[in-house]
DNA sequence: TAAATAAAGGACATTTTTGTCCGATTAATG
DNA sequence: CATTAATCGGACAAAAATGTCCTTTATTTA
């Protein structure tokens, strides 16, 4: 569904929201230990999110990521998924095709339209500050 | 969503399934030249359809692939979809956890299940059949 | 101002996916 | 029985995704 790349970069982007919220600013290195992933490709994917706005980067002593408040509500999945991953999986065709056309469709079209338009509608509903949510009341996790 | 293999697999089957209908046994290169796929990967994944029995393969002159009338209503996409790209779309985790654990779900859990869950459903009751009729009467297209 | 800390960024390495090539096997036909 | 047409299967090649390492840059603090 979505890449690696994308998968780490929403699980950091919810760690960083939910340390946020008790105000402490946080290191790569220990995102990655939280969340179980590579520390390198970890760094990388926080720059694309900090390029992108969707983060907060600080340089230096006492420096590392954040996210301020607001933003934690007004960023929604679909805009990491987008700095990520491209718009593939809004434009893309279930089968292949260059891109899907609803002048000419594929044989699946119809179909995975509805399912595509269904995850875009979660995707843009859903924000980072809901998802941390979950994880401070102990109901989710981001590593086993 | 699906990989690439998959994508040809399934605008393969379907072109068979069609061709199958005028009672028309196709080989590895119409097959790709009508679904615009690199030919000899195509005839690798037209192996794997094989060896699972969602196609039928025959070898040497007038030899190529079929599907029985029967069978185009027996495959269901999900077949297709699980003899190629496995079952980690049925049971992966939509944030990379190791699997989908709904006693330690990830931030995404239940939102991600829903989606999945209408994937799945599509998919299994989808069949071959079913999408080489919308091709037959010109309503879809398998290349452009 | 020097040392230490943390992100930024570029080059490189590994793994997976995608794709190619070619000989072996099977079966139809003259 | 020889030829030919087709899939099968293994080895290889290229490209993309994933992951690592190391140097540079910015900033804090002693
Ligand atoms: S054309 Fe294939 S999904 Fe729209
Ligand atoms: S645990 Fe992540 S989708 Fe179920």
């Amino acid at each position: 569904m979505f890449s690696k790349a994308c998968e780490y970069g929403i699980r950091a982007a919810v760690y960083i929201a939910l340390q946020s919220l008790d105000g402490r600013r946080v290191s790569v290195n220990e995102i990655a230990e939280e969340i179980d992933s590579p520390i390198a490709f970890t760094a990388k994917i926080l720059q694309q999110l900090s390029r992108n706005n969707i983060i907060h980067s600080v340089k230096g002593p006492t420096g590392g990521f954040e996210i301020a408040r607001e933003d934690m509500d007004a960023v929604k999945l679909n805009m990491i998924v987008k700095a990520i991953d491209g718009d593939k999986i809004y434009v893309g065709c279930g089968l292949g095709l260059k891109e899907c056309n609803a002048q000419k469709p594929c044989p699946l079209h119809d179909k995975f339209v509805d399912i595509r338009t269904d995850l875009s509608k979660m995707l843009k509903s859903t924000s980072l500050f809901e998802l941390a949510t979950g994880l401070e009341v102990g109901l989710t996790y981001l590593k086993r």
